[in-house]
DNA sequence: ACAAGTCTGTTGTTTTTGCAACGGAAAGGA
DNA sequence: TCCTTTCCGTTGCAAAAACAACAGACTTGT
């Protein structure tokens, strides 16, 4: 756990929160660290979660997939993100996803319940906790108003054009990097992929865009 | 203020809460209240919200327009549920759509600063309206999974497939009204309306729905 | 009751997407 | 290093969606 702590630190649920504070915490919060390997799933379409999860090291993929097979990727996790806060916090609801690990990962998982049942006066950063929290279900929200954005574009282009440039905006540079590879990245979109590297093709064309690989230009 | 009190007293950020403790704590929240005309903007694109609001009366929808007039419907708010909380936790995040009364509208805005930062213990109910919130906020990004569920279907009927079982269930009945006219259903999945009143013929003609307006059933 | 405006289904055309299949490049494992 | 697997761009074709335009039904306001 020791030494993770610094990632632990930085993650949006215990930002402002000292180093010796959060140990205290993470007993009365009864965390615990599993790892899982490659393509393991952590959780299943269908599962309850009482536990939010803090990915230590790695990445996971939250992904939807129907009964033809068709995934989509509704969000991608990487080291410092949590996780299933969502459906912890709202009690019974069963996942309607299913969560895999991109590649071997460590996860520090909390129990929810003991989050905002604040205990008693022991804890004092638990308010502080709570606000936390607060925070990460807005910025969840926003995250996904954002995709939604994406997403809700008419065409193959458009959608690629609201991605890219928004990515753009986070880089703060018309050249920036994508965590995708195409496949994960037309799941993500929720397009075909060849169709939609057809199209990538036809904006480098078009002087839109340039590329190589994951590394984007957007011109002019 | 007073008539209203039950549509108050049903909301989710006020459920498990007396009337006496709510009129209480609504000074303590500087609540107030704003009426607005059909068609209005409550509030606009750009805007900054350092409330939330909580719909008295009436419906509103949050709508984001592009540069070409193109609607998209994100999200349908009618009386008794709350708006704006998102952006207003998120602290100066501006609003990335617009917020409009589709008829007239009465809306109880509440300081959200007042609600996280807990008063002195004046207010004792403070820590269960957090928790509400919390739940809220949960809430909200089911429901923008849930939708984008529909969206991200890749067709048009698939789409329309996927939002009208869903209501079918939410109804608990294979026949229910929907809330949306053609083109607000259009702009809510993000497809054209036309094309949308094609595939819903089509759909009927397969046996597959039966609809009359906002009527519809599925079949078996 | 009438006129103006809105809502809805329909049609034909053009554009875009999905799909299946292929081959070369790149990556990973033995 | 060689072999296998994955990744990526490309193509042709069939299916679907977007678009524009229109007409009848229904609303609304005067």
């Amino acid at each position: 756990m020791q030494e993770y702590l610094s990632v632990i630190r930085r993650s949006i649920l215990f930002r402002g929160i000292q180093e010796e504070e959060i140990l205290a915490m993470l007993k009365c919060l009864q965390a615990h660290v599993r790892s899982y390997e490659k393509k393991d799933f952590l959780h299943r379409n269908g599962d309850c979660l009482s536990e939010m999860g803090l990915v230590l090291a790695g990445t996971i993929h939250l992904v939807k997939e129907d009964y033809w097979g068709k995934r989509t990727i509704l969000a991608r996790i990487p080291q410092g993100q949590i996780f299933g806060e969502v459906f912890a916090c709202m009690g019974q609801q069963p996942l309607n996803m299913s969560i895999i690990a991109v590649e071997p990962v460590k996860v520090l998982y909390l129990d929810i319940q003991r989050v905002t049942h604040s205990c008693t006066s022991a804890c004092d950063f638990h308010v502080r906790l709570i606000r936390n929290l607060l925070q990460a279900l807005a910025g969840h929200a926003l995250f996904l108003n954002q995709k939604m954005e994406y997403i809700s574009q008419r065409t193959t282009r458009e959608k690629l054009m609201a991605y890219l440039s928004d990515q753009a905006l986070r880089a703060g540079s018309p050249e920036f990097q994508i965590p995708f590879n195409r496949q994960e990245l037309a799941d993500y979109l929720g397009i075909e992929r060849s169709a939609m590297s057809k199209e990538l093709s036809k904006m480098k064309q078009d002087g839109l865009i340039d590329f190589q690989k994951n590394n984007f230009w957007l011109r002019q």
